[in-house]
DNA sequence: TTTATTTTTTCACATAGGTTAAAGATATTT
DNA sequence: AAATATCTTTAACCTATGTGAAAAAATAAA
């Protein structure tokens, strides 16, 4: 989960890159992006709550990240390469969201040097964020993963059903229960 | 594991960066980075073999990944916002690497466009790379990710001890020992 | 070469978390 | 509010992988 510096949402160069894109929005358990296509947008969710995922292969799907307000998302590979995506994307509540497409990014990352910044920025932290959570799932049990969401991101639980919450933390609902109902350690 | 595209290494605003950064020789089983310290330089690996690993809390030392020739290897989190680093980083092999120091890159950064470009397209990939992990962790057994790395990097198994190459498949070395035995399906 | 050190394999046993199935809860629709 | 669908918990059993300890093999040092 990517939150956006409000630093570089209201400064100058971004809010001027904000005028030329759309905000688009979605209903609850509407399909934004489905495994196939090809992701046209970057979104940046004002309101509501979207996630990223995708079919194990086998029944389940995995959700990927979650990205409430301010927060960020899209389908990495397939949006940045343009090749088709192996994300789906939803929106898990009613949703209103920026959305930045592939061409009007390139153009404003070739025409601003302030915004090619923002943008390595971002997926600098992106980066980061990433190997933390491979650190998390090689070290750290389902308990203390399920410790550290609801820790950091307690109203997650309010707003997403459990499932996806589990798949999240890599584990299954049945475990996350058990986690929950402290049989447990 | 993340390899620099040579078109990037050959272009002309990098090799001019280059000109500006020192090239470093390790030998065999030199620590390079201590967890705790801050992380000066970003290394492009000429020659030879870097690793950078953490501290599981108890006994166990973790391969977060391997760099050999053209890639690139630091301690994220450290490196780019100057902080404590968790990780270490080791020389597996004597090596030479390019150093680039957290001053010169920020310089390149502001002067070049093109430089803060490739920062940009470097860091997207990097973070791909990460994602993929993440979905190998969640979705593949040990065996499965065990071969996905022979397939990908054979050459590794040939240079490194399976110790290491073990947490980096985020198994213990016993189970490695056991999947390359056939005890395993 | 012998000795010491490090790496890799093997084995018996333990366990966290998966699997399958079903029962309870909560929502949503009619 | 009844009926239907969705989500969550519970429980019994299973399995992939971890743990600890030791033997075997390979490598380095004396």
């Amino acid at each position: 989960m990517i939150k956006i510096d409000s630093a570089i949402l209201n400064s100058k160069a971004f809010t001027s890159l904000l005028e030329k894109v759309e905000s688009l929005t979605f209903k609850k358990g509407e399909l934004i992006l489905k495994g196939g296509e090809i992701c046209k947008y970057l979104f940046i969710v004002e309101n509501g709550l979207l996630r990223n995922f995708y079919y194990d292969g086998k029944v389940n799907d995995i959700t990927h990240w979650f990205a409430k307000e301010k927060m960020i998302v899209t389908a990495p590979e397939s949006f940045f390469n343009q090749e088709k995506s192996f994300f789906n994307i939803e929106a898990i509540e009613d949703t209103t969201a920026i959305a930045i497409s592939h061409e009007i990014l390139e153009q404003a990352f070739e025409n601003s040097k302030t915004i090619e910044r923002f943008g390595r920025i971002l997926t600098t932290q992106i980066m980061i964020t990433l190997g933390r959570k491979i650190i998390d799932l090689q070290t750290k049990n389902a308990k203390a993963r399920y410790n550290e969401l609801i820790k950091n991101y307690p109203d997650i639980f309010r707003r997403v059903n459990l499932g996806h919450i589990a798949s999240y933390l890599g584990m299954t609902q049945q475990c996350l229960s058990r986690i929950r109902n402290n049989s447990v350690k």
